[in-house]
DNA sequence: TCTATATTTCTATAATTATCAAAATATGAA
DNA sequence: TTCATATTTTGATAATTATAGAAATATAGA
């Protein structure tokens, strides 16, 4: 429960949501590939870099994104699999069933939560 | 987004998890029934009233409760309505479609979004 | 090496959120 | 009415979170 409230709360915050959006439309299930590095995320969302980079800790630390880099730039990706389990947890524990159904995520290799 | 955003937000504390949770467990679909007393969910989870109170209005605020009185009591009553319509925001905008599919909400009296 | 670029960490400050005692409000029963 | 019960509001305080300038770190290229 401390892991989906710790998802929650990295996602329950605006400039929060909207890069965990952005980095899940610019998402590749192959590993090495998909992404938006830091600065154009600040670009495209016009928050301030330090900002920025406070608010990816915290989505990396609620292991909704993770990182690699490349040359100068640092990539982050959003971790689909970690955001399966806590849907899952959400639908099974706090829908009661009557919300929705989780097709058990494909054992894609990016949904291995 | 904003919606969304109150809920998560709503969601993303110990204390009101706990308390939806209870909410989701004792639920009946029926107007006028299922719930908990306020009294009731204070004295499961150990808060204080007032504490209660407050984590309450919260999850009224982003609309996953609702509250009826009965007698002296006030109930409080998940609405799996409104988590319904969050989860399919959720599923649809932060997962990609990779990570599950909705089971569009069946057309219960409870769950019209 | 030196320089420019990309990003993070440090630091301070502002803003928001959580807690709970005490007082206020609403209901039902005597 | 008056009293006891159930809950909320007020108000004060503590704790957490968000923002961003300035300095520090890491990489690539000249």
């Amino acid at each position: 429960m401390k892991l989906t409230i710790d998802a929650l709360s990295a996602l329950a915050q605006e400039t929060r949501l909207a890069i965990f959006r952005a980095l899940v439309r610019a998402h590749s299930p192959d590993e090495g590939r998909g992404g938006l590095a830091a600065g154009e995320i600040a670009e495209r969302l016009g928050v301030a870099p330090a900002t920025l980079s406070f608010h990816l800790k915290e989505l990396a630390h609620a292991g909704l994104v993770v990182s690699r880099r490349e040359g100068r730039s640092i990539i982050y990706k959003a971790d689909l699999g970690r955001m399966s389990a806590v849907m899952g947890f959400l639908l099974e524990d706090c829908c009661n069933g009557a919300c929705g159904t989780v097709a058990a995520c494909a054992p894609q290799e990016e949904c291995v939560s």
